[in-house]
DNA sequence: TATAAGCTTAAAGTAAACTTTAATGTCAAC
DNA sequence: GTTGACATTAAAGTTTACTTTAAGCTTATA
């Protein structure tokens, strides 16, 4: 399999796994006569644990660390992982109360503006908002 | 009012006001025979604008354009910034699904790996976590 | 008078996860 | 035999909102 088809079957961008083998999510792998690198099965599932840990919201720098410490003797740590997951959990319970307060605030923005434009403490912010903002992009915090 | 004073009354630091002063967010200000910047109360005004429109969501670069535009004839179109308001309504409510899917995510991980330990297709993931995992940071999607 | 705190600048550094570039090589099809 | 798709590399660029550095003035306090 070339880079091409792992990257169709994985979802994952053929610069995107070269990125990962540069990192060291991916080993190393064989190469065709031609240079070309070639895959088997057992790439669309490495590839897949580091999606998955990606979505569990750990980063390529946390993944990268795990995998270098593979192939020592000793396992994991059943609660010590467990633990890490309550961290995130966490923490992505404070973004979402982060969040909850920025929609709380755009909402109560929003209504005091359509009561009274033009006037009130909260409306000099209006001020300098105006109609021609573009690339809003998600910026949730600080 | 110097540098160090105004970021004491608008718990913004002294570098980043020089930040936001070069980036253009503000205007350059008088300066003392010293060459010291100089600061007037509406400064404090200025950077508590500033500081509003960021929790709700937008850009230095969103406040850089809208500063830009000031001055000129025409005022603010009440609508279109309610139109911008919504905009970023509706990410900071995609923001908050997409971080529910994820705690929901770490949720049901947990529940599985307290299930049962080595063994099932999710599982495989576990086996890339490790304990050693630290600087786990707010990174919620993609 | 000495020391510490505060001010000045421009430029480079930081984080994360890629993406883009440039310059070139290889392969399959028409 | 040429076109187009796909492959290779290392290095630099992207984004955002700062932060840090270096090297040097100025001011206030002890």
């Amino acid at each position: 399999m070339k880079i091409g088809e792992l990257a169709k079957i994985s979802g994952v961008a053929t610069h995107t796994i070269r990125f990962y083998e540069n990192k060291g999510l991916l080993p190393k792998t064989n190469r065709d006569i031609n240079g070309y690198r070639s895959y088997g099965d057992d790439s669309t599932q490495r590839l897949a644990r580091i999606q998955c840990a990606k979505r569990l919201g750990f980063s390529l720098e946390d993944i990268l660390t795990v995998l270098a410490d593979r192939g020592e003797t000793e396992g994991l740590d059943h609660d010590k992982v467990l633990q890490q997951l309550d961290i995130r959990l966490l923490e992505v319970e404070s973004l979402m109360q982060g969040l909850l307060a920025q929609k709380d605030e755009i909402i109560m923005f929003k209504q005091q503006l359509q009561e009274n434009w033009q006037q009130g403490k909260c409306l000099q912010v209006v001020q300098i908002l105006n109609p021609n903002l573009t690339n809003l992009t998600a910026r949730a915090f600080k």
